[in-house]
DNA sequence: GTTTAGGCAATTTTT
DNA sequence: TTGCCTAAAC
């Protein structure tokens, strides 16, 4: 076991580790398991691995995220376990549709019953290895859900396993679940797997559950080859289930470890390493060692106050901007960290607004895209009729006329004779439809049909562009001349694009073979990443979550939003463990840097559409002054790089008063909308607001978003003067000049 | 069955 | 602000 903190050379460690078995000791990679959280790092890893000991042997790893690996293997022994291999993979939306209608046919109350907190029941179970029945019985289970008036979430969860085992599908959680089954009730299969893998290493071990734990301890059962590296602070996933326990049941499980700690920090400098364990000491649960770099003192921690969201972008653009400029770094040199996804925005704008290009991880993954989802759904129909959600996707879009009171009988019908939709709907029963409905489905059920005949002649690409074009989905998204509409016609020609390549490097691979739908389906769910788009330019700026950043490095990283409840966010507020998971978030920020952080928090930001004040986060404070330069009274100069020493003496950040406890209310009540934002805050004289002198009706000004446009309309006394703005691009607008900072356009 | 207007909730974090 | 859902008009 490898505890080894942040920076200290953790993947250098299993690169190597790997390398030297392959290089030195002759193992057959074919025996090595590699297991990896995310796509990226197994990305990484390989590629490091490939750099060392040759592509050719590297390919030939078992390695990959856990739901990978076990997807793969699944698919293999699924006729074990009652399941076809060429089985569905659920992702979070279809789980989430599957449940709400559940909830919607056993007439329950979907107020009660969200979706996403009977997901989160579900997949807690799940990762515990709580089957359905199991839950039913489960008195700990039933209690909780009782006390919050949940009772039937086991009831739910129960027909939520049937109907996906129905329809040939597993959801994520069930890739490790069923794993867990079939080496429980296989003893031949685990055998093999147990021989199989001589040597298991798993990265980022703090953050497995108890099921993917327990798959670990199976397999590495036979050989005790194992090696696991972790960092309990940097453990942020116990959300989805991930538990600190596992690094001391390892010590349990396996009496003769050794463990090794790796405390030297060869990333950042003295200032970032000093300041991040500062923080992380705050927690108590954890791991004792201090990490120690050799490394130079650095900047300190420079910390940015902005009156809005945008501004902060604006701050931390300009600045990349200033520090490009001082020292010649390149873009892909600095990163910008936030809590959210939401919070991209802001910062995407003002760096377009300075031409930096960057480039956003994560978020809405390219095949989360409707429209992607929508042409997929047809893709999985034809190779698994039963897949109920890609079914219902689909059966009428585009529109031909099978619409909510069809599949709701069809529906009640399926769940009556436990039959599936697709047998249903290939002999519908005239009692229930008239001849009309009937066609129409029928017509459906023969398109799908066709593509099945399909399905072993032709290969992946080849039929993927003919169910798009005979659909008619192809031609639907064509009409649509709205830029969004453009866009979506030209991302599913970028999935036919990357289809057609994936199809033709299989071919090479596997020697001529022809690589089906089939093929391209196995491992669709679970690509989050579109991984693709590696072309062009890739000195750019990189925006993510701090998740998302975990296992990777910069030299200049700003981590913006820092504010309470956003940074620690207010979901985390309830309890000293969540509370500490937010800290070791913000420790795993710090800890991405090599040579500088910037932390920013805006005073206002717009949520939900509205704009509501904000307080800069604890976690500013829990730094020790000694490492940070605080901001200056407010100003709009924005520091680039090494500016704005002065700050040194202004005290602590000046926190309002906290106002009677439980913040909750605060935001619950009435909230504070711009006008009354106004009087708490009491824009200062040099606000950056529009630049209204000289401006009148008939002005020409230009707007961040809507850009140039006419003053039609000019009324109110400052600070609270409104323009009517007429812009070609949008129309009509009314604009408060204090928020809207319009420029005046010289003619 | 289809289209559209209006009401309402939503934001943690990922495979 | 956006996106989803429902109810009503077509």
């Amino acid at each position: 076991m490898v505890i080894a903190g942040a920076g200290s050379g953790k993947t250098k460690v299993l690169t190597h580790r790997i390398a030297h078995l392959v290089a030195v000791n002759c193992v057959d990679p074919f025996n090595i398991l590699a297991l990896t959280f995310t796509n990226k790092a197994s990305k990484e890893m390989k590629e490091r691995i490939a750099k060392i000991i040759g592509e050719g042997q590297a390919r030939n790893l078992w390695m990959g995220t856990f739901h990978s690996v076990f997807a793969r293997i699944l698919r293999v022994e699924a006729d074990k376990i009652g399941y076809p291999s060429n089985f569905t993979i659920y992702d979070t939306a279809d789980t989430k549709n599957l449940i709400k209608s559940i909830v919607k046919e056993m007439q329950l109350d979907d107020k009660l019953y969200k979706s996403n907190f009977v997901y989160g029941r579900i997949s807690n179970a799940k990762n515990n290895l709580i089957g359905p029945d199991q839950y039913l019985e489960d008195v700990d289970q039933m209690s909780n859900d009782a006390s919050s008036g949940r009772e039937h979430i086991g009831k739910i969860y129960k027909q939520y396993t049937s109907r996906c085992f129905k329809a040939n599908a597993m959801d994520f959680d069930d890739l490790l679940f069923k794993t867990n089954e079939l080496f429980r009730d296989h003893a031949g299969v685990m055998l093999k797997y147990q021989n199989k893998f001589k040597y298991i290493l798993v990265d980022e071990y703090q953050d497995t559950n108890f099921s993917q734990y327990l798959i670990v301890k199976t397999l590495a059962a036979r050989y005790q080859n194992l090696c696991v590296v972790g960092d309990d602070s940097q453990s942020i996933y116990a959300f989805r289930g991930a538990n600190i326990q596992n690094i001391l049941n390892f010590r349990k499980d396996n009496p003769e470890h050794n463990v090794f700690k790796l405390e030297q920090n060869y990333r950042s400098t003295k200032t970032i390493v000093q300041a991040a364990n500062g923080v992380i000491k705050k927690n108590k649960g954890r791991i004792e060692k201090t990490i120690w770099t050799d490394n130079v003192q650095g900047e300190k921690i420079q910390v940015h106050r902005a009156r809005s969201d945008n501004e902060e972008g604006g701050f931390v653009a300009n600045n990349i901007f200033g520090t490009k400029m001082n020292t010649q770094a390149a873009h892909s040199e600095f990163a910008i960290l936030y809590r959210t996804n939401a919070q991209s925005r802001a910062m995407e704008e003002a760096l377009r607004k300075l031409n930096i290009p960057y480039r956003i991880y994560g978020g809405l993954s390219f095949y989360q895209r409707k429209e992607i989802k929508d042409i997929i759904s047809y893709f999985r129909l034809t190779a698994n009729p039963n897949d109920e959600e890609a079914l219902k996707r689909v059966v009428n879009y585009p529109v031909r006329g099978i619409g909510k009171t069809t599949l709701e009988k069809l529906i009640v019908e399926a769940n009556r004779t436990g039959k599936t939709l697709w047998e249903l709907l290939n002999a519908p029963d005239p009692a229930l439809f008239n001849s009309g409905t009937r066609i129409k489905l029928a017509e459906f059920g023969t398109m799908i049909k066709s593509f099945q005949t399909m399905l072993n002649d032709k290969n992946a690409y080849e039929l993927g562009e003919h169910i798009s074009s005979a659909t008619g989905l192809l031609k639907d998204l064509y009409s649509d001349k709205s830029p969004e509409g453009i866009s979506r016609y030209e991302n599913i020609q970028e999935l036919l694009n990357g289809m057609r390549d994936f199809t033709e490097k299989e071919a090479e691979r596997e020697e001529g073979k022809i690589i089906t739908l089939s093929d391209f389906l196995i491992d669709v769910a679970l690509l989050t990443d579109a991984d693709q788009d590696d072309e062009g330019d890739n000195d750019r700026v990189a925006l993510m979550t701090i998740h998302a950043a975990k296992g990777l490095e910069f030299p200049y990283v700003y981590i913006v939003g820092l504010e309470e409840n956003l940074f620690p966010s207010q979901m985390s507020l309830g309890s000293r463990e969540e509370l500490e998971e937010e800290r070791r978030l913000f420790y795993v920020a710090l800890t991405r840097a090599e040579k500088r952080v910037t932390l920013a928090y805006a005073t206002s930001r717009y949520r939900w559409g509205d704009l509501i004040p904000c307080e800069p986060s604890r976690f500013i404070d829990e730094v020790d002054d000694q490492f940070l330069e605080l901001p200056q009274a407010p100003s709009t100069s924005w520091g680039t790089g090494t500016g704005s020493r002065q700050s040194l003496f202004e005290k602590k950040i000046s926190r309002p008063q906290k106002p009677l406890q439980t913040k909750k209310k605060i935001f619950a009540a009435p909230q504070m909308k711009m006008k009354s934002m106004n009087q708490a805050n009491s824009m200062a004289p040099n606000s950056v607001a529009s630049d209204i002198q000289g401006m009148t009706v008939g002005s020409e000004v230009e707007h961040i978003r809507f850009g140039k446009g006419k003053v039609t309309e000019l009324e109110g006394t400052p600070p609270n003067t409104k323009a009517t703005v007429f812009f070609p691009s949008a129309g009509k607008k009314q604009l408060l000049l204090k928020f809207a900072k319009l420029k005046l356009v010289q003619q």
